[in-house]
DNA sequence: TAACAATCTTAGAGTTAGTCTAAATAGTGT
DNA sequence: ACACTATTTAGACTAACTCTAAGATTGTTA
């Protein structure tokens, strides 16, 4: 089980007492949390002020040393973070805006259908409807 | 050809000044416009100053009209327009950030790949990389 | 281990891309 | 013409960042 200092020191970045804790806090949540809420979940998880710009600061170092991914759900929306740094598509359920990550290997590879005319580097894949009966619930 | 009169006429959509030229600007271009690049591009084709709001208001009318749609492309990015209505799917350059229109075509049809949980209405694809030589200039 | 440079964090100001509000104006039906 | 609704406007407001300048912390070298 990788600690949070191992996970820093591992991919070059000084395990700090603010990026320990914000690391700490994304590695054991399943949610998608926007840097708001780990502003608000880790604030007092410190024996000093942590100011947003650190929590930017950190995230953005986090996303660039491979340890989170920067997630964008609703169009428009702000940016969510996320330990698990897997691809994935995105199902937006048209009722209600819910929005479900849908697991890469669920859609063929797109990868070659523009290789006359364009290098594709990435590609995400959004689709809007509706779940059928059953699907589990997920947090946004 | 359609007038952007008779194209706001027919959806139910009174054609004041600032919706005409608004819509006239984006049948007529191949770009993908945010809202700024529409007032700017706008303003002083009427003979009163146009206001911010009144841009966003003729945008999302003009959505929910069906006249045009609403694209984000850069996770994070702003929206841009598009009076291009058919289905279809974007092309980033991630150089500099131009897009390019897909046909709907080229794309291998991904409708029923999430069959088995969800009621798929609609889907879009954006890929990421660098057009091939030899590809047409497009304004972003 | 003292000096100093590099790195990190902080509060708060600034920016972007909108949204909201209240008042003015324009258009519609009778 | 009169009441009523729809539309537009300027500008205030907001959310989600981003930037800046100063101070704190850490690492490095002598």
């Amino acid at each position: 089980m990788d600690t949070a200092e191992t996970v820093l020191a591992s991919r070059g970045v000084r395990p700090t007492p603010q990026r320990v804790v914000i690391t700490e806090y994304l590695l054991n949540t399943k949610s998608h949390p926007t840097a708001d809420q780990v502003l608000e979940a880790v604030a007092n998880a410190l024996p000093v002020q942590l100011s947003r710009a650190t929590v930017y600061n950190t995230l953005h170092t986090l996303v660039e040393a491979g340890v989170i991914q920067e997630v964008y759900t609703e169009p428009g929306g702000c940016a969510r973070y996320d330990a698990n740094t897997e691809r994935h598509h995105h199902f937006v359920d048209t009722k209600n805006g819910c929005i479900y990550d849908i697991p890469f290997e669920a859609v063929p590879s797109l990868d070659k259908s523009l290789d006359d005319n364009y290098k594709v580097s990435n590609y995400t894949v959004t689709f809007f409807g509706e779940p059928k009966q059953g699907q589990p619930k997920q947090e946004s």
